[in-house]
DNA sequence: CTGAAAGCGCTAACAT
DNA sequence: ATGTTAGCGCTTTCAG
């Protein structure tokens, strides 16, 4: 029923020669004569042939894929990352495979550990909330004591020791928040936030309070947190409501971003009344043309780190030498 | 530098024990007793022994990894299909490798070869757009024909032969029209597409018609058509301006209904003046509660897909008995 | 209970 | 230009 499966042996046999002169031949190596090897790759079409990737990463010991593991693919930030790193290992001939931790610990372990067995080549990976948070970093300085190439990015510490990259959290939303003080005359901006303590909102938070304290003789600030976003929007919506001097918004996540703009329109404020910018990466949200919002270049990201990957590679060294690139973010 | 591998046979030579005791053992065969079961335990675990999966797959012929092909992951449709398709696998002991077409045919096919040389099980598949148009199937047809076990959904085609999970297009459309035309009394009503032939979309297109034509006495319907956004965008808003009438909106896809929202927004019609409806799988567009849209349940297309393909798998027959599954939307 | 041995399909050094 | 051979790490009969 299932059609015997064609195999280099198979061929070889079929053809009267050797295994390795078929290998040789769908190769192109030029070790073999022209002349068979278009009959062996004649016959290798006609047969249906398709080389079976498995055993050939095996004898090589390499498989040409690298492995992706991020938090979560809804969040437009890791899907443009996703399509960066997608796009730059395609034109170099790699493959890449990626798994979701959905920010579990648990999950993250697993998939890394399965991609790392033999899957991949090497490894891009964003911790997941649960693994920053608990500062459970084992399973990272596995692979890197395993000599498995990695790279880590936007959610980053400081005790791994491999390549990164990076946003300038920091810088980012001070320029930001001075963006909506110079440009838009803001006087009460009010930051926005789920609780929660990552690094890199941490950094996010202490750039907008900096940002702040350099103007603190015109301009104050407020911060609201929520759990969950319905409950951000709600205070949020009941702080513009009740004060009326606030007149900008800086949203600290994507959500965050979403949400401001959500409420703003709901209560038919203006752009002129309350501006607003903050961390975000899907310019769809952006409809409205006046918002300016900081973008991440989340592809440019990812480039990044799959280049710096395949130098890992290709370099050998995987002890020393490791870099932290910065991408410059842009405000849109 | 590089520390010595550790594989079954290093560890069958350091403990003077065969690779196929070391190899039994880490399966936890009973065939092993405990004693020595417990002492190999140990030793691969302190020596950091991780199996080399490229080889156990290669031997054992399977990989218990499923591949999914989809055109993009930037639309939620697809990222939370994905998320589906992911959690029911994860249950099963399977894990989830993923590609993007990004549309294309070229890298549809190039992606489709590669996992199904060897590195998947199965494969689950959304055509890229332009396969589609260009109804070029034959790698398509040719995983059928090399028994790979396959799912296709959302786009989908009568010619080929597989397990199909899909969204009732053509009720979906039907419903959410009517329930413009009955619930919020709409009397005229707008269509808004991106130009193009997407089977899935001429059906939704035709639950339109169907929907109108059912109330043709009282409702009245136009069309807008464009190929980018911000055109389709542009040509929304002056149809609003200029015709009064326009009281209803229907998005064919998750881009229209986004952009029908920002239009509304932008002209500050209220809902009461313009409803608007569509298919749209992402619930952060639906900022405005009074917004009914059509979700597909994403996941559960995943889930669906994916429970097909391993009881394929399982089951063994790969020729026959093929079905096509409707997952029901929601109107939420 | 443990071991010996074959072999999955492919590559690559080493003949010829 | 073609063939021979060894072996990647693992699983799995089959023997002991």
């Amino acid at each position: 029923m299932t059609p015997n499966k064609t195999t280099l042996s198979t061929i070889a046999k079929d053809l009267n020669v050797s295994v390795s002169t078929v290998s040789k031949a769908l190769a192109n190596s030029p070790e073999i004569s022209s002349k068979t090897r278009k009959k062996i790759s004649a016959y290798a079409k006609e047969s249906n042939y398709s080389p079976n990737i498995l055993a050939s990463s095996f004898r090589k010991g390499s498989t040409k894929t690298i492995g992706l593991i991020i938090p979560n693919i809804t969040n437009p930030f890791y899907a443009k990352v996703f399509v960066g790193i997608e796009k730059y290992l395609d034109e170099k001939g790699y493959k890449l495979i990626a798994s979701i931790s959905n920010d579990y610990l648990e999950k993250e372990i697993k998939n890394i550990s399965i991609m790392s067995s033999g899957f991949v080549d090497g490894l891009i990976v964003c911790v997941s909330k649960e693994a920053e948070q608990k500062k459970e970093y084992r399973h990272i300085n596995s692979l890197i004591n395993n000599r498995i190439p990695l790279i880590l990015f936007d959610r980053v510490c400081d005790e791994i020791y491999c390549d990164k990259v990076i946003t300038d959290n920091f810088q980012a939303a001070l320029d930001a928040t001075e963006y909506l003080i110079k440009h838009r005359k803001c006087r009460h901006i009010v930051m926005t936030s789920k609780t929660n303590n990552l690094h890199h909102l941490k950094l996010r938070k202490k750039g907008f309070e900096q940002a702040i304290d350099k103007h603190k003789a015109t301009v104050k600030s407020s911060i609201i947190l929520a759990e969950k976003s319905n409950i951000l929007r709600q205070k949020l919506e009941n702080a513009l409501r009740d004060d009326s001097s606030i007149d900008g918004v800086f949203g600290l996540n994507e959500k965050s971003v979403l949400h401001a703009t959500l409420s703003i329109n709901k209560l038919k404020k203006t752009d002129k009344e309350v501006s607003i910018t903050g961390f975000c990466n899907d310019l769809q949200s952006k409809y409205n043309s006046s918002l300016i919002v900081i973008n991440q270049n989340p592809k440019e990201i990812g480039k990044e780190s799959a280049r710096l990957l395949l130098d890992r590679i290709k370099s050998g060294n995987l002890i020393s030498d490791f870099c932290t690139k910065i991408i410059d973010v842009d405000l849109t």
